[in-house]
DNA sequence: AGAAAGATGTTTGATTTCAAACTAGTTGCG
DNA sequence: CGCAACTAGTTTGAAATCAAACATCTTTCT
């Protein structure tokens, strides 16, 4: 009958303080998409964080160079949809990565507000590095999910692709 | 043959500067559970701040609140597991729900570093509000996932309770 | 052509979060 | 018991992010 509606703590006829100590629950939260999302991607991204962090590399930088190598000439605003950031929160990522050389600027043709990117020779080379983590870090996704991967990653993308 | 190895750029025979314009894809980036992932929660989350925004309810604070109404008594370090945010990142939001009324704090019975947390009267009626919105929202979320509900539920699941 | 509307990138301020250091209390073990 | 190891919660600092305001440039419409 799947119950949605808030119910305020109907223990019956249990006054004020039970102890549950360890034993809690999710309670409703637990049947909510939304929720699990959440937990997942959240468990999901600490993960991948602890990992790329020990070499000291930004995990934010993988999408970013990755979507660069994917699409070399690409503007910091087109970066930002991809990604799904804003693109305020562009600015300082490209400014690093340029300051360390990973990337490129270039003049775009018709438009003098916007600029292309593309990687250097280093930036290659760290998107390499980066990839290695992240495809580990994947392959322990992939065996979460076992063979239902692509109908998983259809309905992740059906969620992103809903909310514009 | 799913190539997972990065290619940089392997631009048939052509120099520098393409020019993707807006024709832009995810490359490498479509094919991974953790940046899908990442995708979909955050184009969820920001659906549902949206919601929430326009009421000026802290998105934040529904989670929180369902799990005290869910778990009465619980301790901030028992909600910071369950919602997998940090011990740190209770603090000032148990603060400010304690400042706006909602939730209540309880001695505990062998424990003087711990406290218990209810919620208010106020907290019932602020997590009903809240409530409805995150059920609305999760709506759309059902919508979009159609019957595979249970299926992506129980792998999101399955996600989150991989990475401890 | 010229003005209005829109797009691009940056700056700024506020929020959220984590992680490490810390205090205080509890538990285990010799 | 008494000390070592652990746990609970807070504080602090750093990082990521969003949203609004802005300057600059482009497109659209009349």
């Amino acid at each position: 009958m799947n119950k949605t509606s808030v119910q305020p703590n109907d223990s019956s006829a249990k006054s004020a303080d039970a102890e549950p100590r360890e034993p809690a629950t999710l309670g409703a939260l637990d049947h909510y998409i939304g929720f699990n999302l959440l937990l997942a991607q959240n468990a999901s991204f600490k993960a991948f964080k602890r990992r790329s962090g020990e070499h000291a590399l930004k995990p934010g930088w993988f999408g970013v160079l990755s979507l660069i190598n994917d699409n070399p000439g690409i503007t910091p605003m087109s970066l930002s949809r991809l990604s799904g950031r804003d693109k305020s929160t562009m600015t300082p990522v490209l400014r690093d990565l340029r300051h360390a050389g990973l990337i490129a600027r270039g003049e775009t043709v018709g438009d003098k507000r916007s600029y292309r990117l593309t990687l250097t020779p280093s930036g290659v080379e760290e998107l390499k590095m980066l990839a290695e983590h992240a495809r580990r870090h994947d392959e322990d996704l992939d065996a979460v999910v076992g063979d239902r991967k692509e109908e998983f990653l259809a309905m992740l993308r059906s969620v992103a692709a809903y909310f514009d």
